[in-house]
DNA sequence: AATTTATCTAAACGTTCGTTTAGTTATTTG
DNA sequence: CAAATAACTAAACGAACGTTTAGATAAATT
């Protein structure tokens, strides 16, 4: 047969992950990728197909990176401080990776909410559907809340979630601390 | 002499801040500039110098056009509540304008945060600085808060409001309207 | 060791970007 | 009415984008 691949596609879709994580989909070119990938367009290309494919193999790179903390979330049995500990814990394991910015799918969600890539927009949209029905489920274990209180704490915290991903990129961590706390307060 | 302006710029500079409000300052690009601005390419850089410069001028007008409402908010006598009123007319000040996305000054923010223009982020930064200091002027007008209190609540209100601005991209008008209702419960 | 063939390098592809320039049009002034 | 000149149209600029291709390299098989 013929030489084998010098890189390991895992190992280059975390680094492209982290690259598109920071900046972005439309602000990662090509020429940054090959640099911090440490390979050829070529094989870019031969691996992925294109840069669309190397992003959505990021983006599920990413999924089972952050599955941990989803499924301690999952199988939590506190209600409402499951949320508040899944909150510190996105966050922190963000802080954790580098340098990077914020939660990559709220990330994505914002950018391509205006674009017209279905397939990226319904991934991220199943994502945070998935996420609400999590909350919805865990604000449920407190019988008190009637229905309507349950749907409207549930947005309430996805968007304190948007805004907690948005203040990850420009905060410190002690005021996103803060604000995390501020945010379950009145739950 | 010689012909006049066929184009009034404050007309054109609306219709340009319409297009970067709802798009972004990247993904705006000259050519969808010149279609809804109804003028030449030629007129705009003879006009604004070049992208940046027009850029820099729908920000400026942006401003005016909130001025209002930040008066009306400076102005303000009732604390907390002032904060809350304020939520209120900029989410409905922007639904009013049409299809636009969230605040243009937040947008801006998260776009350039990564960026090196270094002069917009210093006008998005003072403009943020300044929102605070009100913020900050307004929940001291309530002599039980502590100063450390104070500190904590303003920048949970910094970041609801970030929260709120990505919110406006995605979220109905009644969703949005629980969750400002929801982040003023605990203050 | 020779042959095969997948992986590599590097240059070039066509498009689109922001920007500039040459040439035409139209209005104001003498 | 004619000359002057600013504003217009439209074409082209170089650079950067994502993508492709041609040719060199190196490892696995015979």
């Amino acid at each position: 047969m013929a030489r084998k691949k010098q890189y390991n596609e895992d190992d280059v879709v975390e680094k492209a992950m982290n690259l598109f994580w920071k900046n972005g989909y439309e602000a990662t070119s090509m020429q940054m990728l090959e640099k911090e990938m440490g390979i050829n367009k070529f094989s870019i290309y031969s691996s992925f197909g294109n840069k669309h494919g190397l992003f959505l193999e990021s983006l599920k790179h990413y999924k089972t990176k952050v599955s941990a903390t989803l499924l301690k979330f999952k199988n939590g049995t506190n209600g409402v401080e499951d949320i508040k500990q899944f909150f510190h814990d996105s966050i922190n394991s963000n802080f954790k990776v580098g340098n990077q910015k914020g939660c990559l799918v709220t990330n994505t969600y914002n950018e391509f909410s205006e674009n017209e890539d279905q397939l990226i927009k319904d991934e991220m949209t199943s994502f945070m559907g998935n996420l609400k029905a999590l909350i919805i489920e865990k604000l449920q274990m407190d019988a008190s809340k009637d229905e309507d209180t349950v749907i409207k704490q549930a947005n309430y915290l996805l968007l304190a979630k948007h805004g907690l991903a948005a203040a990850a990129r420009v905060n410190t961590a002690q005021e996103i601390e803060d604000y995390i706390e501020m945010t379950f307060k009145n739950l």
